[in-house]
DNA sequence: GTGGTCTAGACCACC
DNA sequence: GTGGTCTAGACCACA
């Protein structure tokens, strides 16, 4: 796993966690890696991770049973979509759409860009 | 002018900017307020606006006469819009598709939000 | 059974059997549940269930019979009463009253509270 | 400043923060200190203290300003004191309540041990 | 100066 | 084994 400069580790680490919950491949109620554990897996220090999991688990998306470990919570992806969408529709999209305005790009060059995006992640 | 916590002011502060120029507001040659006047408008520290100003002068969009202050650049909307197209097109879209494709926002999901958010802001 | 997350699992555990002690649904010289059964029902690590076990002997709440099991003490009642009361008395209590303090509960208010929860526990 | 070692360090110095505010010691809008310095006085990582402001923003009890510190939030005392009371009411008594029936202590006997309590810490 | 992040390493209670 | 807390110290961006 590598990280942009950017954004800090720990808001990295919790998107792919996030992306892992969204894609299914971690469902609910499974357990998911310990802290020490993806600590050495990702290469970092185990206290970024705990901070991960800290915030995930305020968001209501992991859970933890004491001296046993982290899970996936109930209707994680229900939960971590919502969260996600509410976030992209009130502060990304319209700072998207103003700059969209600001530089002139209308809907159908977006689309145009979408489709080039679409084939190279393919 | 109230500030997102997400970005640093002085960005913000390029941003406005920006917007005014790409907005006509600020024609070409005309004079912006002195970083100390802007700095008693938007409440922030004389340091801050003189970032702002010096990164807007490296990119070219203003420049500076010595003892009378800040002017627009020559075209400065070319290059303000230029500037801002790039790292919209590079740095913005991918992670905007990425999280559109995680939660399951097609592009018709997205026209209509622009619909809604261009009647809005009538 | 579930758990509170703010206090250790055996602890709570332990307060459950005195609850049972004190309320008299678990008389003097009964046997009590194996470490193994209750583990089972409560669903959790045997070992917890020993940990408890071990700590209500140590204060001469139970006592066990090698290869028969767990009994209630003689005058468990008693001690079990006395225990808690200090307890209580020592390190809930004063915290309890400072918080009072701080929320502007009076003395009043906590009576009216304590018969709402009389009315409901009925 | 001393600590018991039966809390985190950081959630008692959130407590004492609170208790500064509760009890109008440091005022709406006033300039709390800096980690760095509030370190020092109390002798503990600066770390620590960073622990404290998080959750006490995530609270809404106090907020931030990009590089110049923290300061108490906008009716904090209001909100503090909210917030405490519901643990109060939600958590503690119904335990507090329990206990009592538990150890056979009256409603009376609270009373007499609070007057206890209240000319002792005079 | 301010806070924010990260590492390294320690100790602890708990399961 | 698990997580939780704390220290020490470093580096960084920002005001």
């Amino acid at each position: 796993m590598d990280f942009r400069s950017d954004q800090a580790i720990y808001l990295q680490i919790a998107d792919f966690i996030i992306e892992m919950i969204l894609t299914g491949k971690w469902p609910e109620d499974e357990k998911i890696p310990s802290i020490r554990d993806l600590a050495v897996e990702i290469e970092v220090n185990p206290n970024t991770v705990m901070r991960t999991y800290n915030q995930l688990q305020a968001d209501g998306i992991i859970y933890n049973r004491r001296g046993i470990g982290y899970f996936v919570g109930e209707q994680a992806r229900e939960n971590a979509r919502a969260i996600k969408k509410q976030e992209f529709i009130n502060s990304d999209l319209p700072r998207l759409f103003k700059t969209m305005h600001l530089i002139d790009l209308s809907l159908d060059d977006l689309e145009l860009l979408y489709r080039q995006y679409s084939e190279n992640s393919n």
